[in-house]
DNA sequence: ATTATATGTTATAGGCAGTGTAACAATTAA
DNA sequence: TTAATTGTTACACTGCCTATAACATATAAT
């Protein structure tokens, strides 16, 4: 992947606001419970701002609220909002003037790795934060 | 991933030497039908020499051949042979004073991505060379 | 033996992405 | 009006990959 340590930082981040709900907490405040950069962190919580699962507010006495109960966020639908690259994704080196059976492997592998993109997806799909959330609790 | 431009760049390489099956042939040959570097192309071979796939004969007359049947070698086993890092890596920033819960997101994250990596590499396990070539043949 | 040729390995320079941090602009409650 | 907070930009640093060259090692042919 490699495997987005911003997903996980979103992941707890989140974890630390349904804890707070429903007061609102500041991004030092997250990023000290959680060991991260305020700023850094502030980055990914406004694309979880713009995909409507955190709400901020700018200003004093402001801060980040949890958008909706934790069994209505998906793992996959974080993933999305923090990471634009796909979890899976191709990188082979190609050029116009690639020979036609170098051109036929690309694709070959274009079509492998988007499989298995696909069953990365669909098993991120299906864990909600409320199931990480009482999985890490016991 | 970073989908890995060395597999691909090894499949086409072990394409190129079963067609050329029994004659050995230089890496700059394989380079240059392939659209790569000659030194970059030995580092590879060189994984592939190693792990049984591929016999060099070094001097005049030298080159790279084939060590076995396209229907005994698997793709996993050349992307174990090229790329040291799993194909879906975990990369969680976590140092000795985090606290309980962050160490615990982490494990979770750990466990959730070695899940992944096994499906990858039973897929990955399950595709013999052959099936590549047969594939782009059409 | 000598030579030509090929692999195997090391070195180097450049680019690109991620990290950690700071600084500033925009906004808003008190 | 002010203080506080988000949202955004900038910057230096690091690490990894790339592309290439150069050199050490080995070997077939002569």
């Amino acid at each position: 992947m490699s495997a987005s340590n911003k997903l996980s930082t979103a992941v707890k981040a989140l974890y630390f606001l349904s804890e707070a709900y429903p007061e609102p907490k500041s991004s030092t405040e997250i990023a000290n419970s959680i060991g991260y950069n305020p700023s850094k962190l502030r980055k990914i919580l406004s694309y979880l701002v713009k995909d409507n699962m955190v709400i901020s507010t700018r200003g004093k006495n402001g801060g980040f609220l949890l958008a909706r109960p934790t069994n209505k966020i998906n793992l996959q639908e974080i993933y999305c909002a923090v990471e634009f690259r796909q979890a899976f994704h191709l990188d082979v080196s190609s050029s116009k003037n690639d020979s036609e059976s170098t051109q036929q492997f690309n694709n070959y592998f274009l079509n492998l790795f988007s499989e298995v993109q696909v069953q990365i997806e669909n098993k991120m799909s299906g864990i909600v934060l409320k199931d990480v959330i009482d999985k890490i609790k016991n």
